[in-house]
RNA sequence: GCUUGUGUAGCUCAGUGGUAGAGCACUCCCUUGGUAAGGGAGAGGUCGUCAGUUCAAUCCUGACCACAAGCUCCA
């Protein structure tokens, strides 16, 4: 076989040659400091037969960050390993301990395990000991193909083993890893050593997972740990997490009083209050202007609608499970409406439409109830009761494109005007296989063809998803990261040929017959709840001037100032900014602490000075830092304070 | 819904088998201070809920409720 290494050199080497093998007829030096390799631009290790032709990189204890995947998932061995043995020190047998899948993940590893008894994290400590251990002991990993029988026979203690043997392909060696006396069904790559590994790792949590993702299957106890090269890699992994905990929207939206969750009101109905809805107000006014320049009609439906209704648009059967139950009301049944979208189409259906109407473009902040599991609740991002940003644009076959790109571009805009790069498109198509869609083939294919073809022609970058179509048509989505690395999916277009067609709704053509309009579905910020919760922690609560719940305090500097202080409250409320007085009895730096601590964009400090001459000494958060400035005129800093408000900035 | 945790004052958290404490916030008094904490006093709790064990439970046990992390799910 046919090696050639980064450097262009050749090396000729036996059939089943490995990474190891090649770096021993480059030197015995790199063979002793290898710790995994490249082929052909994937991941390897030094004890897995090379492809016949390959051209490879050697990674050496120089780069061990190169080979990260492989080191955390040999990590995830040593944590088997560990458990195993904790277990064993407890007395249990070795055969106690099963164990389910393994894999890396992004920054570290986990492992599921069914064990006689739980893990609680309290045990972390000791079992991350065991693993420091396992390390110490510098066990060689080493790979071993063997026959299904023998691999049925090793494992036969393990209902989960056995399955995911049974599982595999009869006439294929399957790899078994071992290190010591651990042995795992592996198809690898490893490190060649545990001593090679690095000791940057940490236990972080526990959770239940279903085998093999099921939840009609039995519940694993599954163990997260995360693995760096370095302890310096690991310990700014974890001022991340730290960061993310500061910037928690649901910490935030306590302190800066936005909203509440009371469980006397029900879970995942937030309160808003009044700072918060401030926020929503703002973002809403926000798109309802970019709405009426584009011709959007605004229309208002009612929270319940009738079971009939739901049953003819499909929602009622096709998502039963996340549906509040219906009401009975007079021997007909009303349920808490989950989309907007029917209502919309009966608003379009209310009275006969011209070719010449359409687009007819309907838009509502319409609140929803979808019935969401109660452990996936979360703050505002994931909750039971929402308003979305919603519109449905009913056109001809030949605006769909125009339309499409239009309702892009907005959606460009909004993510734009909030600063949000960090976001991926995803293109959501039915999967081959999948019963829950309704709606002819070649509708969906069409429906299909456009969204990619418009997406490729505004020149984003995105992903198509195969299954994550909704049922009615394919969509495009806009997903975000937040802090942690948590993605959550903001607005959403989607494109309808279905629920036309099951409301039996038209347009007269140029040529006097009936014609089908499609539908686009679009929700630039998704839902104002999790657009909300995303903001707050997208900004860490330092919002701009225009989003500010609170945009000015003014600090008078002692009680004969107050009079002033509130003169100039009294102005800037009049042109319509949010600013407040600080008459406590505090000294001013106790005033200035807690406008810092509040986030107030802009303090206004009024002393004797100031008074004079009808001025303000002016204090400012800026992404920057604190800006100051002295001695500046009221009337000036008003016009300033309402040309930023008004421009958004 | 599932697994592991958590639940004590508005918030952040101590604490004990003999019915509770701090800091911040709040109220009042003193202080009138120039860009991140002036001082003092006071008020505030059914120790998540309901059962059980005990002479006695905030503490131990159980169930339930809520919350957190993750899993599953997400029109």
């Amino acid at each position: 076989m046919h090696v050639t290494l980064p450097d262009g050199k050749q090396l000729e080497l036996q059939h089943g040659a490995t990474a190891l093998d090649a770096a021993k007829a480059i030197g015995p030096r790199l063979a002793q400091d290898a710790l995994a390799a490249t082929a052909n631009g994937e991941l390897t290790d030094l004890m897995t037969p090379l492809p016949d032709e390959a051209a490879i990189t050697l990674i050496t204890k120089k780069k061990p960050e190169d080979a990260a995947p492989l080191f955390r998932h040999s990590l995830g061995h040593v944590l088997s390993q560990a458990v195993g043995e904790f277990y064993m020190a407890k007395g249990f047998p070795r055969e106690a301990v099963k164990r389910g899948v393994g894999p890396f993940i992004e920054n570290g590893f986990y492992q599921d395990f069914d064990l006689p008894a739980p893990l609680s994290e309290e045990d972390f400590p000791a079992i991350e000991g065991v693993m420091r251990d396992i390390l110490g002991r510098n066990l060689d990993i080493t790979r071993a193909d063997v026959g299904k029988a023998a691999a049925l026979e090793q494992f036969a203690y393990d209902p989960y083993k056995v399955e995911l043997i049974a599982g595999l392909p009869d006439d294929e060696p399957i790899t078994f890893y071992s290190q010591g006396d651990y042995v795992d069904l592996c198809r690898g790559p490893h490190f060649p050593r545990t001593g090679a590994l690095p000791t940057a790792f940490r236990l972080m949590s526990t959770s239940s997972a279903y085998w093999r993702g099921d939840a009609s299957r039995p519940t694993l106890q599954r163990v997260y740990g995360v693995a760096f090269a370095t302890q310096k890699e690991l310990d700014a992994y974890l001022e991340r997490l730290e960061e993310a905990k500061r910037r928690d929207h649901r910490k935030l939206g306590r302190e800066m009083e936005l909203f509440v969750i009371d469980p006397l009101v029900g879970k995942g109905l937030p309160l808003w209050l009044p700072n918060g809805a401030i926020l929503r107000e703002e973002l809403a006014a926000f798109l309802k202007e970019q709405q009426f320049q584009r011709r959007y009609q605004g229309v208002i439906t009612p929270n319940i609608g009738n079971l009939e209704l739901y049953k003819t648009s499909g929602h009622y059967q096709n998502y039963s499970d996340s549906n509040f139950s219906p009401i009975t009301v007079d021997d007909e049944q009303y349920m808490l409406k989950p989309m907007n979208c029917p209502h919309h189409v009966r608003i379009y259906a209310s009275k006969p439409r011209s070719y010449r109407d359409l687009p007819v473009r309907l838009a509502e902040f319409g609140t929803v109830y979808r019935y969401e599991q109660s452990g996936e609740l979360n703050g505002l991002t994931r909750v039971r009761g929402f308003t979305q940003d919603d519109a449905h644009i009913f056109c001809r076959p030949d605006q769909l494109k125009k339309e499409f790109l239009d309702v892009l571009d907005l959606t460009v805009l909004v993510l734009a005007t909030f600063g949000m790069t960090d976001v991926r498109f995803r293109v959501g198509t039915r999967d081959a296989s999948g019963g829950k869609y309704v709606g002819s083939d070649e509708n969906w294919e069409a429906a299909e063809r456009q969204i990619i073809e418009a997406v490729g022609e505004v020149g984003l970058p995105f992903t198509v998803e195969p299954g994550d179509a909704a049922f009615y048509g394919p969509k495009l989505d806009f997903v975000i990261k937040d802090v942690i690395g948590r993605e959550w999916q903001l607005g959403t277009i989607q494109v309808d040929y279905n629920l036309p067609e099951r409301f039996d709704i038209s347009y007269t053509g140029e040529d006097g017959a009936d014609h089908r309009p499609i539908m686009i579905h679009r929700a630039p910020f998704g839902s104002l709840e999790r657009f909300v919760g995303i903001l707050i922690e997208h900004y860490g609560g330092d919002f701009p001037l225009w989003l500010a719940p609170r945009q000015v305090l003014i600090v008078p500097i002692a009680d004969r100032h107050n009079d002033y202080a509130r003169e100039l409250e009294q102005e800037l409320h009049a042109a319509g900014l949010r600013a407040e007085v600080d008459d406590s009895s505090n000294r001013m730096n106790a005033k200035v602490r807690s406008a810092e601590l509040s986030k107030i964009p802009v303090m206004l400090i009024v002393g004797d000075q100031e008074q004079a001459g009808r001025q303000v000494s002016v204090r400012e958060r800026t992404t920057e830092g604190t800006r100051e400035r002295k001695a500046v005129g009221f009337d000036d800093l008003k016009t300033e304070l309402l040309e930023r408000y008004r421009a958004r900035a």
